[in-house]
DNA sequence: GCTTGCGCCTGAATGC
DNA sequence: TGCATTCAGGCGCAAG
């Protein structure tokens, strides 16, 4: 799944191919892929038509393209989302959900199997888009502000996992990068997170920056010029995971066998001897 | 206000 | 063989 440096990486290749450019049309699949406009499919096909793109932003994992109109396309790729260019006669994909047609020839073509992602048309006037005015900031952003992010952190009484989760704390981090930068720290995904001193939560955001940077290094690199995300999977699973994914396998610190437990409907991977429950 | 549980969705993998 | 069930997880809603 696209993980937050392939969503860097598309919004570079947004920026390549998609900027100064004008949707000239749109055509809406399936109205799931635009559940949030709440106004509907022909106002998103009308409203977005005829407006150039004058910017490209990111937030954590939402993406937000800047139109002339000063409404901005925000777009979330969820768990299989795609953005795709490709030329106006290319077969068009199984699953694709929005398609819109540019001035240059090309269409940008929003493609998703399970549907999670989405996108809409937020209509207030230039700047940031209100609706995702609650998610904060990255850890790759020039303006994280590590000390406050910190002590957001420890006031929180949840597990520490579910407050790297938590977008509104501390955007980008998905299950596998959490897990990663747990084990890297030796840190139980259930500790609670006001037990956590500075220093720890300083390592646990270090770990995950280093990650994603990586893979941001990776991801820059394998890009074709008519495929904005190649595949939509994260670089990272090029790289050896030490503990997503490694039930049974030994820890590669103390060969103690990686664990996996039940979390918030989803699966934890951690080392029972190096990331002792509090 | 804060914390917690779960529904949404598809297709591959697994179970009977 | 074939049908049913489980699993994957980002996000936001709603209940506690």
């Amino acid at each position: 799944m696209p993980e937050l440096p392939e969503v860097e990486v598309v919004r570079r290749g947004l920026d390549t191919h998609v900027l100064e450019r004008t949707v000239e049309s749109v055509e809406v699949f399936n109205p799931r892929a635009i559940r949030k406009h709440l106004p509907g499919e022909k106002d998103f096909a009308t409203t977005v038509a005829g407006n150039k793109v004058v910017a490209t932003h990111r937030r954590g994992k939402y993406l937000w393209l800047e139109l002339d109109s000063q409404d901005g396309l925000v777009i979330h790729l969820g768990m299989s989302g795609q953005l795709l260019i490709q030329s106006n006669d290319a077969q068009l994909e199984k699953h694709a959900r929005v398609v819109m047609q540019l001035s240059d020839g090309n269409q940008l073509r929003f493609v998703d199997q399970r549907t999670f992602g989405h996108m809409f048309l937020s209509r207030d006037g230039g700047g940031e888009p209100p609706e995702i005015a609650h998610i904060a900031r990255d850890p790759l952003a020039d303006d994280f502000d590590l000390a406050a992010t910190i002590k957001d952190i420890q006031r929180r009484r949840s597990g520490i996992k579910r407050v790297l989760l938590d977008q509104r704390v501390i955007s980008g981090i998905g299950n596998i990068y959490a897990d990663e930068a747990l084990w890297a720290a030796k840190i139980n995904y259930d500790q609670s997170a006001e037990t956590l001193s500075a220093q720890q939560i300083r390592l646990l955001i270090k770990e995950v920056t280093k990650v994603m940077n990586r893979a941001l290094d990776q991801g820059g690199t394998s890009f074709d010029a008519l495929y904005v995300n190649v595949n939509g999977e994260s670089g990272y699973f090029d790289r050896s995971l030490n503990a997503y994914g490694q039930e049974g396998e030994p820890c590669s610190r103390c060969w103690t066998p990686i664990r996996r437990d039940k979390f918030m409907g989803r699966s934890s991977f951690w080392c029972p001897n190096c990331q002792l429950p509090d």
